[in-house]
DNA sequence: CTGGATCCCTTTGGATACTG
DNA sequence: CAGTATCCAAAGGGATCCAG
């Protein structure tokens, strides 16, 4: 499934994590089931902006990796909760890395995106 | 630009992070730079599969981003090399643990995937 | 050798309306 | 309340040819 060379291999564990918690809304979500049981209208009003359809399908996805736990209470009306795992509590100490990476360098990128941006640009048009 | 709320400020600086690292060939990229200078054809040869247009692509992302330092040799022919900066070498830091997860989780990963399949698959087409 | 430009298909994500 | 179904737009990504 995935080549094994050199660097390669560690690469694609990596991406492995990545493209599990890549998506839009995952990371919120996964942030937000962490801190306890959360339902459905709750996402749905804590991720501002997301549409029924996307919640839906990331929450089934997550379930799906086991990141989530989905417990259906069979009461009227319907009551659903999801909460974070084991697993994807794990993952997010590892989260916690990228966050600081992220915010020590959030500045350092928007400057060389701007500073890229400037200097490249002017040069397409030439 | 992002909504400052209980936990989803910290959700989106993880997702400036992820959005970055996001996409198919850029921890590849990352990885082969950050042992030492590469050049164009080697990461080419090195990331088995990709177009030139999405190597072109996911380079210039790159040093945009300015976690990748381009080199241009004015000879004949042209010869270009990318490394890692020093804020991708940080990253670096952080992806490993995201592979020590990766590593870990791959199998409950893949178990809970054909358990899910299995179970809700099977109520979908009843 | 190192890309740029173009075409085209696939995937992702959003809006909305409907249902048990 | 907690979804499902459908339609549609935008982005991702591959193939190929062209150029400095």
């Amino acid at each position: 499934m995935c080549e094994e060379q050199d660097g390669v291999n560690e690469a694609c564990s990596v991406m492995e994590a990545v493209n599990r918690i890549s998506g839009k809304w995952t990371v919120g979500i996964l942030l937000a089931a962490t801190e306890g049981p959360v339902r459905f209208t709750e996402l749905e009003r804590h991720l501002k902006g997301i549409s029924r359809r996307m919640l839906t399908l990331t929450l089934r996805n997550l379930e799906r990796d086991g990141l989530l736990r989905r417990t259906v209470h069979p009461t009227v009306p319907p009551k659903v909760e999801y909460e974070a795992t084991d697993m994807a509590r794990e993952l997010h100490s590892a989260l916690a890395e990228l966050v600081g990476w992220a915010r020590r360098n959030r500045a350092n990128i928007t400057r060389s995106r701007t500073g890229y941006d400037d200097t490249a640009g002017e040069l397409v048009r030439s």
